[in-house]
DNA sequence: AGCGCTCTCTCACTGAGTGAGAGATGCCGT
DNA sequence: ACGGCATCTCTCACTCAGTGAGAGAGCGCT
């Protein structure tokens, strides 16, 4: 449809206005982004529209993922993660040790406790779940595998603050601390006095922080550097009765760390 | 080096060659590629020529991903697979959903079978392994997590071979059948026959043919479209009573195949 | 010091990636 | 049947993000 006849005087002016300068990788993370637990499948437009990407380049870059396998298409056009994307990214992962050093105790700690148990690393200024043994009928439990849950409301959080640099704990005391529930820690005195329990006792608990009914309680995890690689932690019912499963705890998390520090070289994480 | 000239006088001519031509993205998974099971950590370097990118090229992409956390940088320099890749890449993983249903009846399934226990799904042509429950005294088990077997050497390849679409067994008898061990099916008519026995079973049973010493057994779990969405499959020693495991495993199956089907919705990979 | 190797930065250059728009397809409600 | 309203893909002129050579800084070894 040439109207105007190519018109360069024309106000179909400079076309190529490239977002604002923008790296093809960061557009195709925000694809990424796009997705969520609750959102496994999502349709180009709507792609689009999340990752505040034009509609032509949302369609381009998906179709360019999903050739590599990093992307997955359906039937009826819907975009999924793809498995390649996974594989990538779990077949060398650093985690990947931590896991499978981790898995046998944890298996054994669900078997005892009978309740969800998980496997967590920090990451930034949250935790990461990395591994979650759920029982069928378990109490709500908030966190899920690669769900993150902030540092000053998971047990497992308390514990990373408590063993893990100074300058975690500053960064996070320097913003407000978010509220959750109505046992929410959100002053820095409490904060630091529920650090140096831990400190003390060598574990977290907290009960109905992350959900009314539910207790979290997390115990470390070393490397072969004594520092503290990750947490295992349980969630389980709101009933004074918690501290039972201490014993088996400390004795999974020992029985890990061993096994952690066995692993020929690598400097985890 | 200029010879025949060719290049316009200078021989620091034309300088974005751009390689061939070649996507961003594309690069970018060849440096991830570049890492395995082996190799958690590379130098920038090594990354260049594994990825066969120009060193200054890898270490501006690796900067730029590391910024986003896909990669992650020790204090030696040295590279790593970012949490936040596997974050991605399991957040919203179709897979996630068949592990959260099968990850209880594996855990039994491995409780009483005592050896390794793994669930598989098919991504190409070859089996992925997606979660895997090892013994610590396991017996000899090259399936590792996000690890590949082809389809005709492992019981759970042909379990999806024998109920499949017949285009898949097509496209492997198109290529010569590879051989692993001595007992390694390589004939198209054995493998068939071997495929009509595990549709008249109802499983695969494959002895040392992935390793000499190890017996595999596979079942297959149904997702509602009655299809086979995945294998669950366990690892024995290769001493003839692998077949008293078959039980539990039939059962291990139906109870995740059940799960699967009880999902709201989700058409599961 | 000298050599070899790794990593990062600079810089001229260009092609891969861009967004508007149009066309194809499909899905309503009337 | 038909217009209206989606979504998705393709084309195309345009340009900026990405490129590779090269140099320089840093490190370890002889």
């Amino acid at each position: 449809m040439p109207y105007g006849g190519g018109c360069r005087g024309c106000h179909t002016r400079a076309v190529a206005r490239s977002g604002a300068g923008e790296s093809v990788i960061s557009r195709a993370i925000r694809i990424f982004e796009a997705f969520g637990p609750d959102r496994t499948a999502l349709q180009v437009s709507e792609i689009a529209r999340r990752a505040d990407l034009h509609v032509a380049t949302a369609s381009r870059l998906i179709a360019q993922l999903a050739s590599y396998g990093l992307l997955e298409r359906g039937v009826d056009r819907e975009v999924r993660i793809g498995v390649r994307m996974w594989e990538l990214a779990a077949r060398a992962s650093p985690t990947l040790s931590l896991r499978d050093a981790a898995m046998p105790y944890l298996e054994d700690l669900h078997a005892v406790v009978g309740h969800s148990a998980q496997l967590g690393v920090l990451d930034g200024d949250d935790v990461l779940f990395v591994e979650r043994l759920s029982a069928r009928d378990a109490v709500v439990n908030y966190s899920r595998i690669a769900g993150r849950l902030p540092v000053h409301i998971s047990s497992s959080g308390h514990v990373f603050l408590a063993y893990g640099p100074p300058e975690l704990l500053d960064r996070v005391l320097g913003r407000p601390l978010e509220r959750y529930t109505a046992a929410t820690v959100t002053s820095p005195e409490r904060l630091r006095a529920a650090l140096a329990d831990v400190r003390r006792c060598g574990y977290a608990m907290l009960a109905g922080h992350v959900h009314e009914d539910a207790t979290g309680i997390a115990v470390p995890v070393r490397n072969g550097l004594g520092e503290v690689a990750a947490t295992i932690s349980v969630v389980v019912p709101n009933d004074g009765r918690a501290a039972a499963h201490l014993p088996v705890m400390m004795a999974a998390a020992r029985g890990v760390t061993r096994a952690l520090c066995a692993v020929p070289v690598a400097p985890q994480r």
